[in-house]
DNA sequence: ACAATATATATGGTTATTCGTATGCTCGTA
DNA sequence: TACGAGCATACGAATAACCATATATATTGT
């Protein structure tokens, strides 16, 4: 069933958290994820995986860097999931400082665009 | 977390057709749910019970059955969540098939009104 | 009180999920 | 070529989810 794996996929806290920050941010490299959330890079590359397996996400190289977003393909109905989940639980403490960290993750590189 | 509950009990096929069923129709009760799923009736019950103690569902008793029915204080987004999936998947055959047989438990008992 | 119906829960076993740790692979650079 | 950084996956262990079956509770009718 195609709604039960969606499910699935957002049952789970880590990857709920990854894909709440990639509404916020369109493409995001698997170490600020795992900056982001706190948890180690196998965790995140495990759960990356399977978003990635259920056609969730889609992730492009960079260098050495992997860049993961929200899949361009994905159902509108799932899109709408997922934004209308960030409505209600984006103000929570927890998803905030994810936001927070995210962030200066990327002001630690700023310069670097061409 | 608020919301990787919420989903557990929406990974799980049983659990996300009963959720869709309480949509169409207002109370459901458990012989109904179970027909209409084509279940076992201590499995519909075991699912129920799971939504119950997440509160997405509450129960009321009426005579020798029990009625099921989405929690009137379910957050609007979580509410928001479902209308959005039943739009995504209310299409798809399965579903159509748990309304069809959800329509001809209550033509079996019509009549009963006051 | 007894039987029948509707529902809930307990039990045991199987499969899935999840995680930490170790290891492999790719790319850039010295 | 060798090394380090970034990422993916394999493996083993612990936990959780799931189901079928059996049993318990509640209600209604006889």
């Amino acid at each position: 069933m195609q709604g039960e794996n969606f499910y699935k996929c957002l049952a789970n806290e880590t990857r709920l958290r990854c894909l709440l920050l990639l509404q916020a941010q369109e493409e995001i490299c698997v170490c600020d994820l795992a900056d982001s959330l706190g948890v180690s890079q196998p965790m995140i590359s495990r759960h990356l995986a399977q978003l990635r397996a259920c056609n969730l996400v889609s992730d492009h190289r960079e260098g050495q860097w992997v860049y993961y977003r929200l899949h361009v393909e994905l159902q509108s109905w799932q899109r709408n999931v997922l934004a209308v989940t960030r409505e209600g639980l984006g103000a929570e403490a927890l998803y905030q400082e994810d936001l927070r960290r995210l962030q200066s993750c990327e002001r630690g590189r700023c310069g670097d665009d061409s």
